[in-house]
DNA sequence: TCCTTATTTGAAAGCGCTTACAGCCTATAT
DNA sequence: ATATAGGCTGTAAGCGCTTTCAAATAAGGA
């Protein structure tokens, strides 16, 4: 089955020269003469030779491969995510390992471990429940440990610790702004609705309440709402819900959804009655009637961005970057508000 | 920055037994006396060793990897189906490499041969435009090339060849209940919307027509769309379209819901005066009202599947599979059928 | 107890590549 | 013409692991 493959020293003997030679044209080194290296070219070109990549990396100990890790990839923000950095890491001539946690640190600790040990030359880790500032503190010490190998980038998340880069939303002015602009269209009692205590949920949270607060609007703990991520759920918690609101942000998309649909049920006219503001712009935003304005947080933009910072330290060394760089949201204005 | 990586002759030396003996415990071979097995994995719990996946790679020539390759993991099913995939291949100790290539085959083969450079064990290709049926011939020797040297399994695609498996979903029979149910409760004049001559998508026509002349319906071309796979994009090109139609069958939810928004334009009763079928089972098909009766091609099963076959012919050799492996499709009812 | 056979173990030869080092050859300066 | 530097090329030593083969040890039988 498996085709005799050729390698750096039949190369080398076609061209009647040694493998260091070889070695060093593939390698793209000066210190080979034109006519040499146009010797060696066409008989690589002709066999159509590929370098072994173990034996390579066992030389050279990387395999121009990153790591991307992510919680669960089930999850369009998260696929999306996946796919635009990998679309970058390529044209940067990098490819990609995926590994899928789970959300316990357990199981990310043990895949961060999985890609170390492909020895890939930097880790990038999507989620936002990579956290750890001074609120929402999480062990994020096998993180710090990976960083000593190669660089890490954290996609929302924050994490501290040389070598490690961190992209974030600036997701407490989006909501900050959303609320108040929901304050200035005359609602006051404003549900914030979330499923997780990630640290874009932190930071969500703290923008809603800041709004209020900038607007003088109490708030009030039992308009913050902790829910089941999924539409149905969302819908049936609503309805057994006592408080009165006439507003709801989310925390994505999916759960602005659910709100959707509690309106729905009690009849509630949106945005008139009930104004919904969701997250991450999906296409589940545009799915329902009225489409939900939502808060898009350029999961492009962020890709690229932490592919280009990873690349510049593992290519050209630079190792002091500023440490986290936020990426500003834009509000996309549907029919679930009055904006 | 590195930290020194300790290696099988650290170990041996600290176990004081030879770098063969620490490899034998490391690979489980049975030729090991209790004692010393004991002995050694004490030191290797101890130190936290893991062997260089470079260096066994170079020796044994795998790494425990699979390449998956999707045309693109932004959408839905893709990445439903590779988180399964690779959710499964991790029970069986196998991590992946992840490739995104773009609908057009001269990226997949760049891709392909990308995985196979890297040294993975096997291939997954998943997505429908991998075709191959006589209808629908498109370029697939480069597949049969890469299953001359790892086994390969296509997904919801159909390419012949050595060494190469396939799992596909019954689409013919799902869109072809779906259909006559629908002509069951009174519809004649039937949408087809598809967005792609994929391999499946051609099926799901199939099931379509031969529901029609089953039902002695004339099949009329003019109600087989091409459409655009965006919601609001299918949304105008249906106000645009001049055949009157009372029912949509749709190839994917997406365009299902683009239908619904239609019927929502025009003011439209569905199901009464407008019935739509989905396809996928994907979260948008629950996200809109009436949330959609969609064709849920079991992604789970699929890909479970697909990986058990796939590991039987790694772990053991297993060459006589059947070639094709067809997985049942569930008619999911919602609101926007009678049924 | 001694010899035969089975079971463990170790030494060493690769796997294919990179790279430090040395050697060679040509070109320039004297 | 000869010494000298500098550009190319080749030799060989790893990189860390697997595995064959032979040696060593343990076990079993007479």
């Amino acid at each position: 089955m498996k085709k005799d493959v050729i390698n750096i020293y039949d190369i080398a003997e076609m061209a009647k020269v040694s493998i260091a030679t070889v070695s060093r044209v593939v390698n793209g080194s000066d210190k080979v003469s034109e006519k040499t290296r146009k010797k060696v070219m066409a008989v690589i070109e002709e066999v159509g030779y590929t370098p072994n990549v173990f034996a390579q990396g066992l030389g050279l100990n990387t395999m121009h491969t990153v790591g991307i890790l992510v919680p669960t990839i089930s999850d369009i923000y998260m696929s999306n995510a996946v796919y635009y950095l990998q679309e970058k890491l390529r044209t940067y001539g990098y490819d990609c390992i995926l590994g899928c946690s789970g959300f316990e640190p357990e199981g990310k600790q043990r895949h961060v471990n999985m890609l170390l040990s492909k020895h890939v030359d930097a880790l990038i880790l999507v989620g936002s429940t990579y956290a750890g500032n001074g609120e929402h503190v999480q062990d994020t010490d096998y993180i710090r440990e990976a960083a000593q190998n190669v660089p890490v980038c954290v996609v929302n998340g924050n994490v501290q610790g040389e070598n490690i880069y961190c992209t974030v939303n600036d997701d407490v002015k989006a909501v900050y702004d959303a609320t108040s602009k929901l304050i200035e269209y005359g609602h006051e009692r404003i549900l914030y609705l979330t499923d997780s205590q990630s640290y874009s949920a932190i930071k969500k949270r703290k923008g809603y309440e800041q709004a209020l607060e900038d607007h003088d609007i109490p708030v009030r703990p039992e308009l913050e709402m902790h829910v089941v991520n999924h539409m149905h759920a969302v819908r049936d918690q609503l309805l057994e819900c006592k408080v009165a609101f006439d507003a709801v942000v989310a925390s994505n998309d999916e759960i602005a959804v659910g709100a959707l649909k509690y309106a729905f049920k009690k009849e509630l006219l949106v945005p008139e009655q009930l104004s919904i503001v969701g997250y991450n712009n999906s296409s589940v935003a545009i799915a329902c009637e009225p489409e939900l304005t939502s808060i898009d947080n350029r999961v492009v933009d962020m890709c690229y961005r932490t592919v280009e910072r990873l690349i510049s330290v593992i290519e050209n060394n630079e190792t002091d970057l500023e440490h986290k760089v936020v990426i500003a949201c834009d509000l996309i204005s549907r029919g679930t508000t009055e904006f």
